[in-house]
RNA sequence: GUGGGAGUAGCUCAACUGGCAGAGCACCGGACUGUGGCUCCGACGGUUGCGGGUUCGAUUCCCGUCUCCCACCCCA
């Protein structure tokens, strides 16, 4: 038997019924704060993630598909093409290339796979999917003012809220800018070099090649240590500070609760500023179920013009996984099953069916064939609320038999009255 | 990529020390010819993840492999 290859998975009815909650809700929110929809490549050159998401990172150096483009023009032969790890480097390559720019603030969400060769567990894929979203333009466009961060993790707080999802946690940083982290990386790699013998040996790694990644470690032993490690709050300079300070003012003001945590670093270069992660209880060792935070430098890096900009990414499988809500709970159940009975009786079925379902009435069709009990049997368990009786004495008295499954009431209804009869 | 646990019917799980592979639920049919849910009866359902080895005999023991789960790692 072939089967679905590793790390990927088909979702089946009923459990697609909660990611469509998920999205349309999602797409609601997004429409009240004006983000309008992007769709970029799943597949791009892959020199746009090295530069992008950075040469070093583990996303980049050992987790990407990548393959030699066996293309048979000139043109395509050869070129390396990964699918996309993530997708903020798209959009933002999007906005150099349309030259988005020229519309100043630039508000867009995108809804789609991604794709990383980690090992599989519990709440993470090697197909995955993500909600995101990412506020990008020129400086005078107001791109790069707290205000923007302030907005986006509030419309997160919202979106949380409305899909019912209690018990997250929001945890917010300002990792500074490129100068900031500049220095801090050489204070911490000075103040690691004299400890960094008595830690653990990926401490010790990280401490050569990504010293802020040491403040993932979970290690007990190592955490005295680390406590002692400067932080990052300290080398911020005036503009940074401030920028932050005002972030937390709004959020303050708007009631979004957060806790500042100087030890959350994120794992993707482009990151500057403000950083945030919402965590969740219910998933286990995968406990982030979305990140984002701002990328000043990004464009740039690319090859683009100057645009601050900030983002998030949800883990929309996570946040499936912590919905606390059933496919039954958001399912739409049929409004009537009809049950046709004797022969010829199947082509007046259809008939009603038709004029009932442009009323927006789920309808579900039984056969001719089928005895009543077992349309009825079949009517209660798709949980139907009517179960509509089609047989020789309706179809040429023009009254149905419309039987209410849950009270058993089954009364006489004109065709005419039908739709709005069961609509009730 | 590293370490550990688990794979038996559609689902949840049994099967003693190696001895005929089972139950509940679901599904299908009947009791019941145009009235469901309850009840009763019956039927269907398996390469025990896959491949090898040991053995008279393997779901059980051994080796390999695949997948999922847990932890690490990393991230969403």
């Amino acid at each position: 038997m072939i089967k679905a290859v590793r790390g990927t998975r088909d979702l089946l009815p009923p459990e697609t019924a909660l990611w469509n909650f998920v999205e349309s809700t999602v797409r609601d929110v997004f429409r009240a704060y004006n983000f309008h929809e992007i769709r970029t490549p799943i597949f791009e050159n892959t020199e746009l993630f090295a530069r992008g998401v950075g040469e070093e990172t583990d996303v980049v150096s050992k987790e990407m598909y990548t393959w030699q483009d066996q293309g048979r023009a000139e043109s395509d032969k050869g070129q390396s093409l990964t699918l996309r790890p993530e997708n903020t480097a798209g959009v933002v390559r999007a906005y150099i290339e349309h030259n988005l720019q020229a519309r100043g603030l630039n508000k867009l969400f995108y809804i789609g796979p991604q794709f990383r060769r980690e090992r599989p567990q519990k709440g993470r894929y090697r197909q995955f999917y993500q909600i995101g979203a990412e506020v990008i333009g020129p400086q005078s466009s107001g791109s790069e003012l707290p205000a923007r961060d302030a907005e986006i993790i509030e419309l997160l707080a919202t979106l949380l809220d409305r899909l019912g999802i209690t018990g997250w946690q929001l945890q917010l940083n300002s990792i500074g800018c490129a100068n900031d982290r500049a220095k801090y990386n050489e204070a911490l790699r000075q103040a690691l070099e004299p400890v960094k013998d008595k830690m653990c040996v990926d401490c010790q790694r990280r401490a050569v090649t990504n010293p802020l990644r040491v403040f993932d470690c979970k290690v007990p032993e190592d955490q005295p240590i680390i406590e002692k490690l400067p932080r990052i709050s300290q080398f911020l300079d005036e503009p940074c500070r401030r920028h932050f300070a005002q972030v937390q003012d709004i959020l303050k003001s708007v009631g979004v609760e957060f806790q500042i945590n100087d030890r959350l670093v994120r794992g993707l270069d482009y990151y500057t500023r403000t950083a945030f992660e919402f965590t969740h209880g219910a998933l286990g060792a995968q406990n982030a179920i979305l990140g984002g935070g701002r990328y000043d430098g990004l464009s740039e890096a690319l090859g683009g013009p100057p645009a601050p900009g900030i983002g998030f990414a949800i883990g929309e499988d996570r946040l499936v996984m912590s919905l606390g809500k059933t496919a039954d709970d958001v399912l739409r159940k049929p409004d009537v099953y009809i049950a046709p009975l004797g022969p010829g009786m199947n082509k007046e079925a259809a008939r009603v069916a038709r004029e009932l379902r442009r009323h927006d009435i789920v309808v579900e069709l039984g056969d001719e064939t089928f005895r009543l009990k077992k349309s009825l049997e079949t009517a209660s368990k798709l949980g139907a609320k009517y179960a509509l009786i089609a047989g020789e004495n309706e179809i040429s008295t023009g009254v149905f038999a419309l039987k209410n499954l849950a009270t058993g009431e089954q009364v006489p209804v004109p065709r005419p009255d039908l739709a709005a009869r069961i609509r009730s």
